[in-house]
Formats: structure tokens, sequence, C-alpha cells
DNA sequence: TAAAATAATGTATATTTTTGCAGTCCAATT
DNA sequence: AATTGGACTGCAAAAATATACATTATTTTA
């Protein structure tokens, strides 16, 4: 059937995007976004695409694709825009730490100044981190959705 | 103790030499070599030491260390060690300054990041300069400690 | 060095994942 | 049209893994 293989695309990238710690998380999602499908067959669509589970400092263990564990880099063939090149988004105090894939920091830093956010005061970008350094005054809440601006579906990577 | 760490360097060459399916083939293996321990330690070993189960065509799943894993990364198995290229660690409120010999700074923060430990939200480095940013709700104590496993005896860089 | 804080581990149990079996659907064959 | 064979899936049970709780060892602290 085609819808198969639809949905072992969708579970790659709901993979790719997220940290999925189970199976019927995932399920979850997957059922979100129409599919209809039991844990078992998910079970088996797991091992199809050849996804491992790997221990996480954060979640416990998380579900990870074969080649992004080969190759640590993302997937070719996906758009450049800067969403595609987040990995995950943590607040530390009155810093923000950006993750990115490998090399691509300075590349999504730099669609973040020049996109002149009042709340941000400036950015410094490593090899894969970009620490976001906010202006005096603005909350968490608040630099997240002015980062929302240039990174979609920021919340989703908010550790 | 001592038997941990001599337990996990085992594992690690156990799993490194066979195709190892379940927790409780690896802990056949561990008993007659001698160690002594439940299927609930061994489980949390390998979260410790971060082994990914993955999909093989033979035996189902099997173990895989996580440097096998990361083979193709950036920062590799480079035979280095990075206490000796850290000159200096001083806190800063909530974020830690490293200082390293000139032109050591990068490769020092990628031995950090790829440790991925729980208690460091990111790093950013310069020439000689590592910026550490931890995460919300370690003490400092707690971020030494958490480097101190990456660089030895950082105890005695303390400013 | 006694008290307090941490870390390690086992037991029992909960949670998660895998799998045997049976049923459905569809395309190819007779 | 009926039959056959394979791919796909759900259900339920088995197998594997993770964890809450309690206990003991170890390390720090005062």
């Amino acid at each position: 059937m085609n819808s198969k293989i639809d949905r072992h695309n969708q579970i790659k990238r709901i993979i790719l995007d997220n940290k999925i710690a189970s199976q019927d998380e995932l399920l979850d999602s997957l059922r979100k976004e129409g599919f209809e499908l039991t844990q078992a067959t998910l079970s088996r669509d797991l091992k199809e695409i050849r996804v491992g589970k790997l221990a996480d400092p954060l979640r416990g263990s998380i579900y990870v694709l074969h080649e992004q564990l080969k190759q640590n880099s993302r997937q070719a063939n996906v758009p450049l825009i800067p969403g595609n090149s987040v990995l995950s988004v943590v607040f530390s105090y009155h810093l923000c730490v950006v993750r990115t894939f490998p090399s691509f920091a300075s590349t999504v830093a730099n669609y973040i100044d020049s996109s002149q956010l009042a709340e941000i005061a400036g950015t410094v970008a490593g090899d894969d981190t970009i620490l976001v350094i906010p202006r005096e005054g603005y909350s968490q809440k608040e630099i997240l959705k002015a980062l929302g601006t240039v990174i979609p579906d920021i919340e989703t990577k908010l550790d």
C-alpha cells in the first residue's frame, strides 16, 4: 500500500524534529497527523526504517535515524530554512542556547541577526551552537516568541 | 567503586566484539567473566555508557557503542587528553569560562559537547577560551563535577 | 570521626517492545 | 470466477527493558 511509505516518511520526519522517547509517544504524533495504526505496526516500522534507540541525557533514551547516527549531519534534500537546521533550544537564565546540526550555527545566527529583532542584543555562533544574548527586560517567553519568527515550530525544539 | 568502571569497560568490549541482542545475553557474558550484577544494574550501565540499540538484519537488533555510531563525526577519536590543554576554569555567576592553550578551545569544546552532559546546555569556543553555558538548576559544584568527567583533575585548574 | 550527603545496587513491579497467530486485502495465476 | 501467495496489520501474550523504593556502601563535611 502507498500509505505505508507515507507513514515511514512521516515517522522519519517526526524523529528528526523531536526527541521521542517511546513508541506510544510517536504513535500519538502519528495519529494526530491522521495515520491509523497500532503500536505493534509501529514497532515493525521502526525496524524496517532502522531507527535506533539511544541514551539521551535529557529524556532517558530517544529514537534516532540510522543516517543521523552515521553521518551526524542534517539530511540532504531538506530545504535549507533555519528551522530545519535547528536541533534544540535551551534557556539558561538570561541566555539562550540554540543547537544546530554541525556547521550550521553561523548560518542560522545570520538569519537571526539579519531579522533585527528588538528582543535580541546579539548572537555568537560556534560550529553547532549559537549563544543568543537577549536585551534586558524581556522574558524567556518573549525571546522564544521572537526567535519563533525566524525558526518555525521553535516550541517543539524546546528542551 | 572501582569494579563499576571495570564492568563498564568489559561491557564495551563485549559489545564491540559480539552481536548482543538482549541484556540477559550480555548479563550471561558478564557473569562468565566473574562480574556479579543484575539486569537492573546492567540497564543502568547501558544508559551511562550510552550504548544504543540498532536494527540488525541478522539478530533483530543489537547493542552498539555510542562512539561506533559517531565514527564519521568531526571530533572522532582524536588521541588527545583534553585535560592537558586546559589552563584554568572560572565561574562567573551562571557561566563557566574555560581557558586553554592557544587554538585548543574548539577541540576541548568538542569533547565537552560530545559528552552530552545533562548539566550543560552548550558551549561556544573562541581560540583559547570556551564559554560553557550550564542548564538552569545546577550548582557550580555540579557543573564542575560534570566537566570533570571530560577534563581530568579539573579541580586543580579552578581559579 | 561521627553525621550527613551521595552513589550503587537489588528486588519487585511497571512500562515498553517484540512477536506468534489469524484475518484482510490485492494482484497474479489457473 | 475461483484460487493462490504475499504483504500488511491488529490483537493478545511473551519478552525485554526501565524504574520506584529500600538498603547498603562510599564519600564529604563539619
